[in-house]
DNA sequence: AATCAGGGTTAAGGCAATATTAACGAAATT
DNA sequence: AATTTCGTTAATATTGCCTTAACCCTGATT
């Protein structure tokens, strides 16, 4: 596999640096020289890792943290903020924003390289866990092969569908908000009505059964088997 | 959900600017010129942000912070300040009286608005978890699947009935007046009768037990498993 | 005993939230 | 180019929650 780092920060000496030792090792390096940039960065390059400063100007690594986070991607980047020293609050602060792990500033190449083999093998785990297979009660859900199983029944749903599926069926029995849905599936700027939502429910009630999706009203919908 | 923030200066034209920005973008905004009327307008307005400068005559930021906090609900509220400048020490202070986070002056609207959303977001996810399970006597509630369980037998509150519920249950023993469920559960600007808060403890009377839920005549009602 | 204040109870109507259906444009498929 | 599929919306129906009005009850006050 190909990995893909996002490096984020306002010195280019630095961004030099580290560049030169990650390609070295074969991963595949982009950079960004603020928060605001590194946001814009993450969407169109999509890395596995971001090694991101604290403070930048324009936007600072713990909003970029945030902002990230909050993306439809967000939730399976691994995020690692550089830090200036030992600043403990800054490193707290730096986890409560979403980050993962840190390193401290001056970075030895060698530590550097060795942490993010280490964080990217963590990515991979997360991910084969994360996509492989969720099963619940009769229903599986084949996310690499967009595949819905419903007590042997095959269905070939179209993509809406299907992301509103798995998303309900991460977490049974979970109420989610039509807000937070919308954030899911749609993408935080995508602008549409809150009926489409429920036309997207009523067909996944219509092909996997009725009951198996439950309206909280003024809430939201949740999924159980 | 309608998210409330109170601003919090000595200055009437900070206030103006900021109080037009952040109505712009759909919050619910008050002010109050100082940390005295600060405290007070938290205990009415009950808002889930509070932006508040630091230097203010009558009672500064950190002082009525520190305040706030020692209120029921205050715990819950985030607290941003305004700081005059990059000010490093002032800046420490107002974490250690509980500030969580700061804005420096000259506030520019386009990243005020953004960092206050920010908050809030962060707010909502704190708010999600903290909450997400409370438990007393025989009576568990499931706010991530909006579920109450009472000595094993399940319910499935409407939403008024739930979050009445869950705010006399987040205090067990503690009276909550009429005012303040009101504010909490139904919102400031709402205006409905006080029979409705009399059939809703009717409801869950009738649900849950006649038992759990007493009145105090002339001040409000308490939950007591 | 009469009055009053505060709360309890009930049922019904209004209304906001959701369900449903059909239809349209865009994209994918043939 | 024709056809099919998907995503969205508009329009309408339906649901069930919330609120209220009207009346009852209790205990305190006159």
């Amino acid at each position: 596999m190909q990995f893909k780092v996002l490096l984020v920060d306002d010195e280019q000496d630095i961004l030099d640096l580290l560049k030169y030792n990650l390609e070295k090792e074969g991963f595949v390096v982009e950079t960004a020289s603020n928060g605001r940039l590194a946001v814009q960065a993450f969407e169109s390059f999509q890395p596995q890792l971001i090694l991101m400063d604290v403070m930048m100007p324009e936007m600072d690594g713990m909003e970029a943290c945030r902002e990230i986070r909050d993306l439809p991607q967000g939730s399976n980047v691994i995020i690692a903020f550089l830090t200036a020293r030992n600043e403990d609050y800054s490193q707290m602060a730096g986890f409560e924003s979403g980050g993962d792990d840190y390193i401290a500033k001056p970075i030895k190449p060698r530590i550097l390289v060795s942490k993010v083999k280490a964080w990217l093998k963590r990515w991979e785990q997360k991910a084969d866990q994360a996509i492989a297979e969720v099963s619940t009660g009769g229903l599986v859900i084949d996310k690499e092969k967009y595949l819905v199983t419903n007590n042997g029944e095959v269905f070939n749903l179209p993509k809406k569908e299907f992301e509103l599926l798995a998303l309900l069926v991460s977490a049974p029995g979970r109420v989610f908000t039509r807000e937070y849905i919308l954030n899911a599936v749609w993408g935080n700027d995508v602008i549409v009505g809150d009926r489409t939502i429920d036309v997207h429910i009523r067909k996944l009630r219509e092909k996997l059964g009725e009951e198996l999706f439950k309206t909280i009203k003024g809430v939201g919908y949740k999924f159980e088997p």
